[in-house]
DNA sequence: TTGAAAGCGCTAACAC
DNA sequence: GTGTTAGCGCTTTCAA
């Protein structure tokens, strides 16, 4: 049997189409009053039938697609996956529907993610944005769709976003390492083009030019987005004989590969090595050691996310909005006095 | 200003809109012939504009989306995001966008899952069921919706599917496990209701009560899918006296909080206890020890899912297709031979 | 309180 | 080779 119409339930009710539309939309409580008979004719008929409107005509009518387009960078760390739950979770409360895309740190992917897949199929975006070097395009193309965006992470370019205090968690890492005795601490950031790595340490480097600089010796080790290369790099690192007695990785993702590399070695942790990272997944907790790490709140940032592009689409002039989350050490097992 | 539509580019190149729609849709090779002055003014005049054709609009006529839809049962299983991303990856390549879902394993959520949110927004489902208990009234949704879908994970009830062979991989784990002399083994398998438990070990409990069931002392306990259910459970089976030599766990990630549990209780393995597990996740490599599994290839059973959907969108009268992809045992160093 | 009808932007059958 | 035109299924003014 072909799906029902609106005309198919139009008729089954003894209605006009409009009088359908208007039961469906809960018209009948504002404006456009509707009788309560004609209102449980309807429904019966829609019940009947089986009715369900065309998200796609509907659409393209109203103007509004109830859906969103969500990017990641890759699919491979968990703290972007606890932030997707956290955007899908409000969005569906909210009867958004969700278009996932990676943009697999290709920045032509995420040009064309961004380009070809919302051809007005979603109403705005929610962007985890991966290359730095992408932010003057991202913000051209933005223009050019016209379609609100929302990145998570922020930086000052005048677009609505949400992200943990980066420079906050960081301080609050290296103060944990310092009170710890620590003054050799090796640093793993992502690539130089990539967000989270710059975002992430680039404050504290800068503080230190004025101060600490001379007391940090800084070795830090740019990896790429995978475990594999997080381990190989932190391999290397800890081979040296001048090797860190602490290290710092911008993710918890990234210390799990540290962890194996200094299994490898017969390095103990926290004994022999100290290592604090950043987001705090739900892997933290099952490592062995457990993992000291940042909280980001991945799920608040992104159910907050939802909300601020929400806020955007019925409000297009509505100041920058730009939301803060409070980062927390959560010390476990990963990080010890240094030893003398 | 306003995005620009088909009419605005017919004009700009001074055609009609029909000849805009065959240019973009590349029809002037086959049925219908275009000029090649008329292809580039009609081209020009899109770059010009900067035009995007409107996916629903499109969609809304020609009665194809571009568009899959993709529910997973939970977001924390990085063997789900490894399926996610073969799916991805196939569906892009081939111009199909992904309407992402996940039912969080409740049973109630993937229902709506399917019925609520693609009301024709998606052409197709690839679904990666959670509840077995479901099957029927998926089925019965299905027809309803006349929409076409693909499992992950065969179950005989005629609906297109891909999967691992479940038996020859649950085969493989224990024989490998039995070659090093365990008897007393341990399962660590999800809820009664839902898929991989039953799916993973059930064909060999039958078969056990045939032949050797008396060798193999079962001690089976189900966990909710997380990992702190894993690791609290595995805890308390591991506690007992009379604790498994092995462990076989339904996937990598349970195993990640097995190997928690027995760091908590000073049980090394592999020398005390082995474990295998199934799924071969990146980070299966990466924990220490690293992890014996049986690999599914989850990237290939994505990219196959949506093989098999699209071989379903161009031919409704096709047979049912069912793809099963071979599993391999990895050994590494989580299995070792018994204590005597 | 309800109905008629226009039209969102596009594709495809048909006409020229 | 190219243009005309009828809808796809819905929302929403306007009229009744």
């Amino acid at each position: 049997m072909k799906q029902a119409t609106q005309t198919d339930v139009a008729q089954a009710a003894g209605v006009s189409r409009a009088t359908v539309s208007y039961v469906l939309n809960e018209r009948y409580n504002s404006a456009m009053p509707i009788s309560t008979k004609t209102k449980e004719k309807v429904l019966k008929a829609v019940a009947d039938l089986g009715y369900n409107p065309d998200a796609r005509a509907r659409s393209l009518r109203s103007g509004k697609t109830q859906t969103l387009g969500l990017i990641i960078p890759n699919l491979h760390n968990p703290h972007h996956w606890e932030i997707v739950e956290g955007v899908m979770q409000k969005a569906h409360k909210l009867g958004y529907e969700i278009l996932f895309s990676s943009s697999d740190l290709e920045s032509k992917k995420e040009e064309n993610s961004i380009k070809a897949l919302f051809r007005r199929s979603v109403d705005g975006i929610i962007l985890l944005p991966s290359f730095i070097k992408l932010y003057p395009k991202l913000l051209q193309q933005i223009s050019e769709l016209q379609l609100p965006v929302v990145t998570i992470g922020c930086r000052d370019i005048g677009i609505d976003c949400i992200g943990s205090i980066d420079t906050e968690a960081t301080n609050n890492a290296i103060k944990h390492l310092e009170n710890l005795g620590h003054k050799k601490i090796g640093f793993l950031v992502t690539g130089e083009n990539q967000t989270s790595g710059e975002d992430r340490l680039y404050p504290y480097f800068q503080s230190l030019t004025k101060n600490k600089r001379a007391l940090i010796s800084k070795q830090i080790v740019r990896v790429k987005s995978t475990i594999e290369d997080a381990y190989r790099k932190s391999l290397e690192l800890l081979k040296k004989d001048n090797r860190p007695t602490a290290i710092i990785t911008v993710n918890d993702y990234f210390a799990v590969g540290v962890l194996r590399a200094a299994s490898d070695l017969n390095i103990n942790i926290p004994e022999d090595l100290s290592i604090i990272s950043f987001d705090d997944i739900l892997l933290a907790n099952f490592t062995s050691p457990r993992l000291t790490t940042v909280r980001l709140e991945a799920k608040a940032v992104g159910q907050g996310a939802v909300t601020i592009l929400l806020n955007r689409l019925n409000n297009k002039n509505l100041a920058i909005q730009k939301e803060r989350i409070p980062a927390k050490l959560i010390i476990r097992e990963s990080t010890a006095q240094v030893k003398l």
